[in-house]
DNA sequence: ACCAGTACAGACTAATTAGTCAGGTACTCA
DNA sequence: TGAGTACCTGACTAATTAGTCTGTACTGGT
């Protein structure tokens, strides 16, 4: 998956919509730009505690590529770069919805521990 | 993940859900099993064109083990085995839908192509 | 007798994905 | 001059996931 962009052939419309999703980072990428509209790469990096600083990257250019995010970059000192999501981010973020409550219900009902969150503030789950 | 459970610790949701339906055929049994009832391990390896055994058990097993497949086994000769959904994997699937409908649009936006279908009376897409 | 069908198990290999770490640029501030 | 900041890149390694192939125990059909 790494170089190439993610173009099929696919079964059904999950099996699409999982290969764009698919990758450890992606939909908690997702969820963080779309709760904070826009983040610069260092603070989506302090938003995903644990995730590499090529993983981000990596991610964020396929999910580029497959027009989910928007990447603006200022021609700055230091560099600055924004990631936003895209219509069609958005669109899968509220895709993934109804697939988030009924995860939520099954860490319920195993009883599985969380990461513990680093920012209270933003309200996410 | 292959051999032991899934069980966390999740960032959120979404993350506990792509747990259990990650892996290559997951989302693929979950729908074969939807749309059919009950499946014997060979029809559903037949529904799954391109699938090898050693998978398709790895992935059923998982799926019995994290509570989204019933396994029931006849003790006969030849064995027969017929596997179907549980409560939290017809759930599952139905938490599925929108990310599949997101998906099906994908598709047709990128022009992907289709796995040729091997069986259109099940009205899979 | 031999082949096909049924539902697997297990060894081995290949491919993919993720992680670590060492730079690299192009500037600013002390 | 040297350190610091932001955003990466690329080499290398580790871990995970998937695929191939062989084997098993039993029976029904030709």
């Amino acid at each position: 998956m790494a170089a190439s962009a993610r173009r099929g052939p696919y079964f059904c419309g999950i099996d699409a919509a999982m290969d764009v999703v698919a990758g450890k980072w992606k939909s908690l990428i997702l969820w963080e730009l779309h709760n904070s509209g826009t983040r610069r790469f260092a603070e989506l990096r302090r938003g995903l505690p644990g995730v590499s600083e090529k993983m981000l990257i990596q991610h964020l250019r396929e999910m580029e590529e497959d027009g989910l995010v928007h990447r603006e970059v200022y021609r700055e000192v230091p560099p600055k770069v924004e990631y936003s999501l895209t219509e069609h981010g958005v669109s899968l973020n509220d895709a993934l919805t109804s697939l988030g409550e009924w995860g939520t219900a099954r860490i319920r009902r195993i009883g599985a521990e969380r990461v513990p969150a680093h920012d209270a503030a933003t309200g996410r789950q």
